[in-house]
DNA sequence: TAAACGTGGGG
DNA sequence: TCCCCAAGTTT
């Protein structure tokens, strides 16, 4: 019966597969807990979710350690610098969430008396919340009836019921599709267990079905499909560009540092002082060193590759005079300067003067 | 709708 | 080495 008409049992299936295999997660509450009427805590859903975007389980571990120890309320976070925040986002990357991570703490405190509002449509207003965030806090961190339309689930719907149509297009499809086998009971550990099982089974390369709580229903796997699914529209191909930054150290040790500007690529980061990144085949001549010095290129060169262009990086480095005025950037005392408050292209510039 | 926006790990 | 991928949001 369940195999031909199983659509009433399903998400009844995840759950109890979930109670037995939910992964342990420093802002996760176990399914025992929550049963015996535990509450998550919506500010660490809410920063595991926004650490969570387009970042793997492992990654974000030690970051969400740091924070919450240094940070334990959205209050605390509401109250710290810029720049200490900022640094301690480094290595994470996609920084537009660390910037707008602060605007929500600070709009949270402001708006909402520091607490996360219970409330889809109010937590959906606030910075760097979009459709999927807004629903797992919802859901995970308030039990409300919300579906998450991430990568996992949009992986598994597209194999339970077989869609061949690719992303991006797919999603309205994969969206009702999610929305309409979420119950009303639990939906935070439903959510949850959605995307463990996109995460630990139903995997985007040779997927564990022989072990799915869902290889019955599941179409794909009926049709033999799974492995080819989800389809995507072909990805365009990086260009590479050329850049050069200058590291400039004087004899105190202090370092020549400059915060990059809130709009775009780093925005609000730390970094070195250096050229606009441009397109080209070849290096391009140097350009303009923030002060004058005796700079002196470095062997090699400083390769990395950012979501839509591979970067060659031309590293110089000079004794700054103590005098030094330089007219971009700041001095860094050495006291002052840890090489993880750097987004990591600047901390590979770094390594190589070393 | 499409492009911008990081990084590290796995195959 | 290279390509794919990860619990997306903003413009």
């Amino acid at each position: 019966m369940r195999d031909t008409d199983p659509s009433g049992d399903l998400p009844l299936i995840l759950l109890e597969w979930y109670d037995v295999h939910a992964r342990a997660m420093p802002w996760r509450t176990p399914p025992a807990d929550r049963a015996a009427g535990v509450r998550p805590d919506p500010y660490r859903i809410w920063l595991s979710e926004v650490m969570l975007q387009q970042t793997t389980v492992a990654t974000v571990r030690d970051y969400f350690q740091r924070f919450t120890a240094r940070w334990p309320t959205v209050v605390d976070l509401a109250a710290a610098a810029d720049a200490d925040v900022m640094g301690e986002w480094a290595g994470l990357g996609y920084y537009a969430r660390a910037r707008n991570l602060l605007k929500c703490a600070r709009a949270v405190v402001a708006e909402h008396d520091g607490q996360f509002p219970a409330d889809h449509a109010a937590l959906l207003q606030l910075p760097g919340i979009g459709p999927y965030t807004a629903a797992a806090v919802s859901s995970i961190a308030f039990d409300l009836p919300f579906t998450v339309l991430d990568g996992n689930v949009e992986r598994v719907m597209a194999r339970l019921y077989d869609i061949h149509t690719p992303l991006p297009a797919a999603k309205p499809d994969l969206m009702t599709r999610a929305e309409v086998l979420t119950p009303a009971i639990r939906p935070g550990d439903y959510a949850q267990a959605v995307m463990d099982l996109g995460a630990t089974i139903c995997t985007p390369k040779s997927p564990a079905c022989g072990i799915c709580p869902w290889r019955d229903p599941c179409l794909a796997r009926r049709n033999g499909t799974a492995a080819e699914l989800p389809k995507k529209t072909p990805k365009k191909p990086k260009p590479i560009r050329h850049g050069t930054v200058y590291l400039g150290q004087r004899a105190d040790g202090a370092w020549l540092l400059e915060t990059r500007p809130d709009k775009g690529l780093l925005g609000g980061m730390l970094g070195w002082p250096g050229t606009d990144w441009i397109n080209a085949d070849t290096p391009r001549p140097t350009g303009t060193p923030p002060a004058s010095a005796d700079w002196q290129p470095l062997a090699g060169e400083v390769r990395h590759t950012f979501t839509h262009f591979h970067l060659m990086l031309t590293v110089i480095h000079a004794p700054l005079p103590a005098e030094a005025d330089p007219k971009r950037g700041h001095f860094v005392a050495p006291d002052n300067f840890r090489p993880s408050d750097l987004p990591t292209v600047m901390r590979k510039a770094y390594d190589l003067l070393r």
